[in-house]
DNA sequence: ATATAAGTTGTACGTTCGTTCCAGTTCCAG
DNA sequence: CTGGAACTGGAACGAACGTACAACTTATAT
């Protein structure tokens, strides 16, 4: 017997596809639904299991602890979110107008905050428990700083005169915004106040889509 | 043999420097460091009895459930910190140049993420929390309110020209640069970003302390 | 076919958890 | 002084926890 970390088949991009990784990946699934919604300090072994409809024995054969399976539950969702991010911003490029880029950031936070709420919440999650562990720290600063090179050149693309220092102030009102509204239902007068600030927002920072470069 | 809270010396405002009162906000002071540090998932009540220096007994004496320990916690800080944040706008309002005011926004940032490290991550907890407990929410949803009407007021007094969404991207993008930069040990770099961050921020939003009003 | 490895599952271990209880102590009004 | 209320603290409860393990089945390779 072998656990699947020790044995030859790991690869440098983990499968997740082959064998017993269909389970894994399931595993690491429900783990992050039910950070999202039960909080770290209700995510036990069992009710990933009960999430994920298998027995409880089986997360011990593909995780060494709870704390490696939180870690690569981080870097999972980490990997696909960073996808969803720059999917948001890539269809901004080509805007003509700061009222187009501040749509596409709020349908980006919207959605955040409705179809993919529990995601969201497991995200923030991570980051304040990055505080304690400097392995998901290190998850954290890597991802945020992906984030901030590829939304600088955005800004910079959208004729900014400091693409860093706008897209440290970006990403830092999306986070805010998502923050602050997530205790409270999402109406439509909120997601018209979300609106508004991320126009002005842009409009203040100078940024358009049809930017000639300084 | 009766509870505090059943008792006939319970007031609209609690006195904790009586009899008792003392050990019950000895209590919540050891909770909100536990929860700082610990985090609410390391949260339990053989935790706080230790950190408060208390037996275990104590606590069930001053609160019915470990969730009630909670919420109080989470109301003195919010009572405790509403202060903190007024006092850091009070002082911006004579102010004479936007770099002034980002100077005071940077002086509060960089106070949480240091001195005050516990504190603001015990707050995140909270927040997160909160979209899960309706009770919490609320003191959420009030703390939240109760900070953007001030702010707002400052803004308006600064010149703003739309001191509501002005107060929400200003309240927003400290949030979002305290979370980004709670993983991250905080270098004087990382101070001087926020300080540009800030300073850009108010600027853009043409916010001066002499500033006539429109 | 047979052996070896991979994958699977139910059970059980020792700990820690929130909460309850009660005998004992301190306080204050009468 | 005396009674009852406020307060104290240690012990104990059942429940839930992370983890380890051994018996078992399935796949793969020679």
């Amino acid at each position: 017997m072998s656990r699947p970390g020790e044995s030859a088949q790991q690869r440098d991009t983990p499968v997740l596809t082959e064998r017993g990784g269909v389970r894994k990946a399931a595993i690491l699934e429900a783990a992050l639904r039910v950070i999202g919604d039960k909080g770290l300090a209700g995510l036990s072994m069992r009710a990933i299991a009960a999430e994920a409809g298998l027995p409880l024995g089986a997360l011990g054969y593909y995780f060494k602890t709870k704390d490696d399976l939180i870690l690569e539950a981080f870097e999972l969702h980490t990997r696909r979110e960073a996808d969803r991010v720059l999917a948001a911003f890539a269809g901004v490029e080509n805007g003509d107008h700061a009222d187009d880029i501040a749509e596409h950031l709020t349908a980006f936070i919207h959605h955040g905050l409705t179809e993919a709420r529990t995601s969201l919440v497991a995200e923030y999650e991570f980051l304040i428990e990055s505080t304690r562990r400097p392995d998901l720290a290190r998850v954290s600063r890597a991802w945020r700083q992906a984030l901030q090179i590829q939304v600088s050149h955005v800004a910079s693309r959208l004729g900014s005169d400091d693409p860093e220092t706008d897209s440290e102030i970006i990403l830092s009102v999306i986070a805010g915004l998502e923050i602050d509204h997530l205790s409270t239902p999402l109406d439509p007068s909120t997601t018209q106040a979300i609106r508004t600030a991320l126009r002005r927002t842009i409009t203040r920072l100078g940024l358009r889509g049809n930017a000639a470069r300084l």
